[in-house]
DNA sequence: CTTCGTCATTAACCCCGGTTAATCAGGAGA
DNA sequence: TCTCCTGATTAACCGGGGTTAATGACGAAG
């Protein structure tokens, strides 16, 4: 079973809908290997795919003028992404990129929009998703606007152990909003009230 | 003319759809007159209605544990609001309150999920409405991300500065991270600069 | 085995912003 | 007019995190 079914089967529930033609989409599936360090898509290009991990590891980030890398989000196994901007023909605000060797499987943005122009029922599933999208958004902006790093960082192993072992410290700091040198002190400061 | 039409006719131009029978959310549309300090929706209650601002102005805001107001958005005229959580009635994630004297406009969600439920047309302007609400998000969260209180404040005051005017220096200080203290340095070092 | 590169760790120094508290300005209401 | 309340401003103190740099750990490549 594929993870884009997988993700598809989820989506119907959520939406509460059946999603006709799913083959089509089956038959679009481009499975994608990535080496650590290699990249999905990069910051600035268009990409019309949308992603889902099947195995490994992913990162996506913001990198500013001085080079500095400030993540977004975390993607392992099951978990979808994409930019949206990316997806209809606009530069991507942030860079995709493997942690660990990944395997993700991508969707052409077009064969999706295809079928909801034909289906209200995948319009609704592409609605749901969307609204997913943007409640996750909103959660993430209150945490980074009122939890302070140590806060965050205390959330995270907490809730994402697993996904906590995986991820090199440096790229939890940019996730958190401090420094690599600024989070291993706030991890040592953790470790001896543990 | 409404604030509610006006934003509809906004929407089918950027998903590129027609909306059939408008008129039924023109007939739901209900007025909601507020005081400086009263509330459209407060955190923790469903609230299944979707404002667009007439005249006035709100913040929309979460509240920790100390009662610490952090700051999401600012609406004024034109601008909608809505906490996603709450339309499907679950407990809000924030707070809206009026700035200024307001009037919104406020139509019940369910009219329009009845219009998506019936109309493709509609389906994917409910989608587009979602992902333009994602798309600002992550946009928001890289900035928040990205730049010091110094260069959110800076940008803010560039970008949007009719509303920096509108805006108590308190309230500017919770949307961008820091306390009204903090806010009034960076202020004062920016008047000297400037 | 040796070298190299990446990441983790720690120290030293500094600055920004949190906290508390005092003062001031201005509008609302008695 | 006097009082009260809210918001803006400033000072003093302090702590967290940025910055730089040095050291260590460890796996990959030679």
């Amino acid at each position: 079973m594929s993870s884009v079914l997988d993700a598809l089967a989820a989506l119907e529930k959520r939406a509460g809908v059946s999603l006709p033609d799913i083959e089509v989409i089956e038959r679009a599936i481009e499975p994608v290997e990535l080496r650590p360090g290699e990249f999905a898509f990069r910051q600035g290009e268009p990409h019309p795919y949308v992603h889902i991990v099947h195995t490994g590891l992913l990162k996506q980030y913001f990198t500013d003028q001085d080079g500095s890398e400030w993540i977004k989000s975390f993607s392992a196994e099951q978990v979808p992404f994409a930019c949206l901007e990316a997806l209809s023909g606009l530069p991507a605000l942030f860079t995709s990129e493997a942690i660990e060797a990944s395997v993700t499987e991508r969707v052409p943005f077009r064969q999706i929009l295809a079928l909801a122009d034909r289906h209200a029922q995948w319009q609704k599933a592409l609605g749901t998703a969307y609204a997913l999208l943007a409640r996750i958004k909103v959660r993430r902006e209150r945490d980074l606007l009122m939890l302070t790093a140590e806060q965050l960082h205390a959330r995270f192993v907490v809730e994402s152990p697993a996904l906590a072992e995986r991820i090199p410290q440096k790229d939890l700091a940019g996730f958190i909003g401090v420094t690599p040198v600024g989070l291993n002190r706030i991890v040592k400061r953790y470790r001896e009230k543990h």
